[in-house]
RNA sequence: GGGCGUGUAGCAUAGCCUGGAUAAUGCACCGGCCUCCUAAGCCGGGGACCGCGGGUUCGAAUCCUGCCGCGCCCGCCA
């Protein structure tokens, strides 16, 4: 239901009636139509600019003209006017509130359903026995919030958790794991000690030659499918995902172990990946390996890239399991789309991958492959965080932190909640603060990790919506009616905040589309914030249970029903959930 | 060297795909507002040659092009 294309279609006939009348053709003036850039003039307007040579007169008298021309007849849904050559037309208040209506009387809040197709969402991805950082956290908080928007449109989403749990580092993990003893070993990790962990067992690697040889028989085992090698992996595995489960939990996203789909978990696939290469005659040999040239790639002396495919050694590469993974979705799991939650460095790898893919027919160009990337998280002097040397931040501690920091801010600011509600409150705003700094921001550009500014009250920030969310909660507890009924409510839009408020509401829908379509949360923030915004100056002016009449207060009651259902559904499309005091 | 991305008030961002009016928002700054539904708020104000130069267009932050700054990628790692 999106308001503004009904204005639209509605008020075309009375246009084209005056166009035809001034002899314009229809693909001189539709195109032209569209939302005004200005609030402040008109919901939709029409630049006349480009039909000044036509008539060869200015702008100004062409708008003054098509004005005249059809103001009558649009008298019964919007006013017009002209100013600097265009032609603005306003949604009149009572056209307005009947939009509203339908989105009031509606549970899904005006928000269509799509023709369902199945994605599958590779999102989060840690790493088996290394910490989880800041980066993981834009994976894992984007992606879960693509899949929720997804599935609240009427697709499919099937969450894929890539976690790395294969390759050669975990020859040396687990002769680390045999060193300290499975016992302490596995309570080191699951108590979230990894980065310790797989810092010891590097640092061995590296200084003791008798180790580092082990570790290498130990791959050569683990590859081969030993039985006890592959039972100690399976501690490390199973003890990580423990300590992922717990930050999950905390996160509060979707991810469950039945969306682990582990590197180990394609290993049977990439003998066939590499049958079916050849057999599409694309696998080439280049100094022992067996590689594809995608075409287009060159490396830094100019000769072609490779994408390698089998290593000189025998081992497999990352592509080939991106590959293995293609022909997973698209036949196994019979996916429509492919969608990788991850950072842009990994840019060129992906459209290589793609490229192969198509080539070699795992996948028709009817499959969206896409790549939602975004930047890489940035320390506050601009500089990136590297979690190989240098302290990590740890995820787990740093939503221990933003709890913390939201508690403190609870207790200074509303002293009356206590014990348990107060927790739940201090863990809404405080998880929700941090999600949300990282969705609210465009995905492709880098993010500045600022403690100060994610866990600010102000601004565009979870906390503020929250907050008008909160408000709402607290009119309707003072409130003695039944809240149900006003999804009937008549809305009388007078004051200018009604006006402005009741635009913002109307947006929602397109709002969202437009969020997902472009796989952008970030989208949908900015509107949420408008919202919350506009409701703060209605909230301000407009006093709701204090209206001048029994229908005022119904009316504005359905106001703040609307709002709070706006507010709740976008936020929770994100994952971040909304207090009813705070 | 090749490729990709990015540059918008003191700071942080939106707008760029799909060109339109006085470039929007928040923080910070200045000035007002709580006998009144939560002041984590509201109202008002100052602050930007939209990196620089060309081009296309009636019209460019937006499209094209050339520079400059910054970042990333170009590994038989993932």
């Amino acid at each position: 239901m999106i308001w503004i294309r009904d204005l639209i279609n509605e008020m075309i006939p009375f246009f084209s009636k005056a166009m035809n009348f001034l002899g314009v053709e229809d693909s001189n003036w539709i195109p032209l139509i569209g939302r005004a850039t200005v609030e402040d003039h008109g919901d939709v307007a029409l630049p006349c600019h480009s039909l000044a040579r036509i008539f060869r007169k200015p702008p100004q008298e062409i708008a003054e003209q098509i004005c005249a021309l059809v103001e009558a007849d649009l008298d019964s849904i919007a006013t017009v006017s002209s100013i600097s050559g265009f032609v603005n037309v306003s949604a009149k208040p009572e056209w307005l509130s009947k939009c509203l209506s339908k989105l009031l009387s509606d549970p899904r809040l005006g928000i269509g359903v799509e023709k369902p197709l199945t994605f599958a969402v590779d999102y989060s991805a840690p790493n088996v026995a290394k910490e989880m950082h800041v980066g993981h956290l834009r994976s894992t908080v984007i992606g879960d919030s693509i899949v929720r928007m997804l599935e609240f449109k009427g697709h499919q989403a099937i969450r894929e958790n890539h976690v790395g749990d294969w390759g050669t580092p975990f020859g040396m993990l687990i002769e680390h794991l045999l060193d300290l003893g499975e016992d302490q070993a596995a309570n080191e990790l699951g108590v979230g000690d990894l980065d310790s962990f797989y810092k010891q067992a590097r640092a061995k690697f590296v200084s003791n030659d008798a180790f580092a040889n082990r570790s290498r028989s130990r791959v050569v085992l683990l590859q081969g499918g030993d039985s006890e090698t592959l039972r100690l992996w399976r501690v490390l595995v199973d003890e990580s995902m423990r300590y992922f489960n717990e930050v999950y939990s905390m996160l509060g996203v979707l991810l469950t172990d039945q969306d682990i789909r582990g590197e180990s978990s394609y290993q049977d696939l990439l003998p066939e990946v590499v049958d079916r290469l050849m057999r599409e005659g694309i696998l080439e040999t280049s100094e022992g390996a067996d590689v594809v040239f995608p075409g287009g790639w060159v490396n830094r002396d100019g000769a072609p890239l490779p994408m390698i495919i089998r290593k000189a050694d025998g081992g497999y590469n990352y592509s080939t399991s991106d590959l293995a993974c293609i022909i997973d979705r698209v036949e196994r799991l019979g996916c429509d789309g492919f969608l990788y939650v991850v950072g842009t460095p990994q840019k060129q790898h992906f459209e290589m991958v793609f490229q192969v893919a198509e080539q070699a027919g795992f996948m028709s160009p009817s499959h969206q492959a896409i790549h939602v990337n975004f930047g890489s998280v940035l320390d506050i002097d601009g500089k990136v965080l590297k979690s190989r040397e240098g302290e990590v931040i740890k995820l787990h501690d740093l939503l221990d932190e933003a709890i913390r920091r939201a508690e403190s801010a609870i207790n200074e600011k509303n002293p009356e909640l206590v014990d348990d509600e107060r927790d739940d409150i201090a863990r809404t705003v405080g998880i929700g603060a941090v999600k949300y700094a990282d969705l609210s921001t465009e995905r492709t550009k880098d993010y500045v990790f600022d403690w100060e500014r994610m866990l600010s009250f102000d601004g565009n920030t979870a906390p503020y919506l929250q907050y008008a969310y909160a408000r709402i909660c607290s009119i309707f507890r003072k409130w003695e009616g039944a809240r149900d009924s006003l999804t009937s409510a008549e809305l009388i839009l007078t004051h200018p905040e009604e006006l402005v408020l009741s635009r913002r509401l109307a947006d929602f829908p397109s709002a969202l589309d437009e969020s997902i379509s472009t796989f952008s949360p970030h989208k949908l923030c900015t509107h949420l914030h408008s919202i919350a915004s506009s409701f703060a100056s209605f909230y301000e002016n407009c006093n709701v249970l204090k209206g001048e009449s029994e229908e005022v207060i119904r009316s504005r009651l359905a106001m703040c029903d609307l709002t709070a259902r706006e507010l709740k559904l976008g936020l929770g499309l994100m994952g971040i959930g909304v207090p009813e005091r705070m």
